[in-house]
DNA sequence: GAAACCCGCGGAACG
DNA sequence: CGCGGGTTTC
């Protein structure tokens, strides 16, 4: 059925012909290589319009993936400006988000409880720790980052314990401690971020129902960053085409769009190799190639394809652009790292001369990238000094800091006391007089007893027993107290009480740190009314956009996961039972760590490494550091595949500047607290010559010349780099309120009944329209929270 | 139980 | 060199 759209619909105006051929593609299986600034989101949030507007699919029908939280976000802005359709009813978000969402659906089934918490890699790390050492294994021989590395390699593969294959005694032991682990984590309803992808893989393989019944649903399934997937993020798209025995049930089609270029990930597990076996085992007809470039002039391109070129075994794929060649790319040789950082630290006053003044680029439009973090304190320390603001990328993440971990592990212990991570986290934070043989000898009897160590409390005895009683005796009563709140007032009982606040106010630098715990309840509301779940929001009146042509197209009979669901509310599939707050909140933060770039709002120049710099683009780019050794990196350069990694991250680096780029490298470099002499690096001679404009003379590059230099300048840096020029809170966007009636009728302290859980109190009602949820104290199954567009709630 | 001390190590990073 | 983690010391 060829949907019958006018050639001049809007959606395709302003198209090129194959971004066109690419938007308006039949229903099958396809696969979209996209070249850096060429349009790729553009295409794909077209295309899903497309779709919606051509009556081909609904937006329940439509299912897509991204790696990041922010392209989930950007994809659905998106789409939000282009079409008036409410976003929340198809499923776009993370892979890990979206399996998520389908666990909480069918935790049952899944076998877990329907709070599950989700450790991220410190937890994991820390519960890997905690089991090597009460089964007595040589951390020497068996170091726990291994261990962790290896269970995670293990999942991303689809692999159980019973699976992987143990040729030495060591792999044995390991996948003892992967057996010993999944017991832990199941036993205290945890899930790492490979599980849960795993755990959904797993059950939609397995239960033919639950298979088919999402086959049905996702007409349309759009994959972005395809060449970032690992075996088990493609065993799980390939689920939702094709049934075990590999048959394929009719009329889904996946859309899978990438740059196996821009492939810079193998070493977190992604495989480039999915592209052609995707191609191959999906029988995939269509292939389209975006090669229109909208981002950078012509030199800037050209040493982009001139150096990839250089790699074997591409799908193959060339720039190209209408804006001709622009300026040459500069190339600057300096004699220590040093001097390569005062020397750009010049060159950016010049480019961002006062607003207004040509060129003049604004600052938060120059970036320096470099290849590893380590690299950035000499420049940080240039810029500094020389007051020009900036913005360092990576570090620590707002829900990884300290503080917040230790909060939310108190709330995770309201939420699931047996949650041990969480409560070894915090038994003696803030010190509370229990060492650590008080917690060996806890461990103990909990293992003794095969329970939680919150329920081995009540088994010991002494001065020691008597602190931990109070701990979790405080626990509990803190559980008591906040039935009834709201989240944010939840959090602060919880500062309060497990006296966080009050141990940072006596430290030294503990004022930061309090900031942020405020930060944190900010946080939480902010959570809280997004998610349409706020506590006195009342519904809307019917939402102009659900009435557009394209929203109709929902049948409110189709079973509830059809249904829009929120991201982290979706309700049980049969009860209508959803997550509280509380535990919606704990998902958010580990699904979300948060921004993690120093600081926000003002203007200022961008510092990161060219892995961070994927998918961003800026006016001006420097590229610091182009040594042998350093970039391409030294462990990179044994084998052949490591090699094109670091060519592909060099792409990546050059294709992210618009107008300006410099490449730079220095001839000695303090290194690991030694100066080291470098030759410049060899992707240099993978560059036309004529794109090039060398701001200093091209040496032989023997690496001989450097001797002189950099001697005693480590002693004459300033120390003390500044990370936080302009620091920045947690992003808190203010959520416009507004009221109308309730439609469904329900009042706190209303007798109501349901049929699962039988006769209940109303406690309160929070969210609007479809997500209108209410708290029910029933008689008979405690405190729950019901979504009211699904759960059966009469009033008695 | 907390501060001082010492040792070893060093690639990139999303959920 | 600078950091984090573990150990010693008071």
């Amino acid at each position: 059925m060829s949907p019958e759209v006018p050639a001049e619909s809007p959606l395709l105006q302003s198209l090129n012909p194959e971004q066109r051929a690419a938007v308006t593609l039949p229903p099958e299986h396809a696969l979209i290589l996209a070249g850096a600034g060429s349009g790729k989101t553009r295409v794909l949030t077209t295309r899903i319009a497309w779709l919606l507007t051509t009556g081909q699919v609904s937006p329940g029908g439509i299912m897509a993936v991204t790696f990041t939280n922010k392209a989930a976000k950007e994809m659905m802005t998106r789409l939000g400006a282009m079409l008036p359709v409410n976003v929340r009813g198809m499923w776009i978000g993370t892979f890990h988000g979206l399996c998520n969402r389908f666990l909480r659906a069918h935790y049952k089934l899944a076998n877990l409880p329907q709070s599950f918490q989700i450790l991220d890699t410190q937890d994991q790390l820390s519960a890997i720790k905690r089991l090597m050492k009460q089964h007595g294994v040589d951390e020497e021989r068996f170091p726990p980052k291994e261990v962790q590395w290896f269970i995670a390699g293990c999942k991303e593969d689809g692999q159980r314990p019973k699976d992987v294959p143990t040729r030495t005694e060591e792999d044995r032991r390991r996948v003892e401690l992967y057996q010993l682990y999944e017991e832990r984590c199941q036993r205290e309803g945890v899930v790492d971020f490979g599980e849960l992808m795993l755990r959904s893989y797993e059950l939609l393989r397995d239960n033919d129902a639950v298979r088919a019944h999402y086959q049905r649903r996702f007409r349309h399934i759009l994959v972005d960053e395809f060449q970032d997937t690992n075996r088990l993020q493609y065993a799980w798209l390939k689920i939702f085409a094709f049934n075990p025995d590999g048959s394929a049930p009719a009329g889904n089609a996946v859309l899978a769009v990438g740059d196996d270029d821009q492939s810079i990930y193998a070493f977190r597990g992604a495989r480039v190799g999915n592209m052609q076996d995707f191609v191959r085992e999906f029988h995939v007809a269509h292939q389209i190639k975006l090669e229109q470039n909208y981002r950078s002039y012509s030199n800037i391109l050209d040493s982009a394809n001139a150096l990839i070129s250089h790699n074997k075994g591409r799908l193959g794929k060339n720039l190209r652009t209408d804006q001709g060649p622009g300026e040459p790319v500069r190339v600057y040789e300096a004699p220590t790292d040093l001097a390569e950082a005062q020397w750009l630290v010049e060159e950016m006053r010049h480019l961002a001369r006062d607003q207004g003044t040509e060129p003049g680029f604004a600052k938060r439009e120059i970036a320096v990238l470099y290849r590893s973090n380590a690299q950035s304190r000499v420049i940080e320390t240039a810029l500094f000094n020389a007051g020009v603001p900036y913005r360092v990328y990576g570090g620590l993440r707002f829900f990884e800091r300290a503080e917040i971990k230790h909060a939310l592990a108190y709330l995770r212990l309201l939420e699931n006391p047996n949650d041990d991570t969480s409560f070894l986290r915090v038994v003696n934070f803030p010190p509370r007089g229990i060492g650590a043989r008080t917690i060996e000898q806890l461990q103990d009897a909990a293992r003794a007893a095969g329970c939680s160590l919150h329920d081995a409390v009540s088994a010991t005895t002494g001065k020691a027993g008597a602190n931990l009683g109070a701990f979790v005796a405080k626990i509990d009563v803190v559980r008591e107290q906040t039935q009834d709140l709201s989240l944010r007032e939840i959090i602060e009982l919880v500062l309060q009480h497990s006296g966080l606040v009050d141990h940072y106010r006596s430290e030294k630098d503990g004022a930061e740190r309090i900031e942020n715990l405020e930060e944190l309840a900010s946080a939480a509301e902010s959570f809280v009314m997004q998610e349409g779940f706020g506590r006195d929001a009342v519904a809307l009146p019917i939402d102009e956009l659900s009435q557009s042509p394209v929203s109709q197209g929902l049948d409110p009979n189709q079973p509830i996961l059809d249904q829009p669901a929120p991201d982290y509310v979706a309700p049980d599939a049969e009860t209508g039972e959803t997550l509280s707050p509380l535990a919606a909140f704990l998902t958010h933060a580990a699904l979300e760590a948060g921004d993690n770039q120093a600081s926000a709002g003002q203007d200022a120049v961008q510092l990161m490494t060219v892995h961070s710099a994927k998918g961003l683009e800026f006016d001006a780019v420097f590229v610091t550091g182009l040594e042998e050794g350093l970039f391409p990196s030294e462990r990179s350069m044994a084998d052949y595949e490591g090699l094109e990694e670091e060519r592909r991250l060099m792409y990546v680096a050059i294709t992210r500047a618009r107008k300006r780029l410099y490449l730079s490298y220095a001839q000695t470099r303090l290194l690991h607290g030694q100066t080291r002499y470098n030759v410049r690096s060899r992707f240099f001679d993978e560059l036309p010559e004529a794109a090039l404009k060398w701001l200093t003379p091209k040496n032989q590059n023997f690496g001989g010349s450097a001797f002189g230099f950099g001697t005693g300048y480590g002693s004459t840096r300033s120390p003390g780099a500044q990370r936080d020029w302009n620091p920045d809170r947690f992003a808190n966007p203010p959520v416009p309120v507004q009221k109308a009636a309730p439609s469904h009728g329900l009042k706190s302290g209303m007798q109501v009944f349901h049929t699962k859980f039988g006769e209940g109190t109303v406690i309160s009602i929070e969210g609007q329209g479809d997500d209108a949820r209410a708290q029910v104290k029933f008689n008979r199954h405690g405190i729950k929270w019901l979504a009211l567009a699904v759960a059966k709630l009469t009033p008695v």
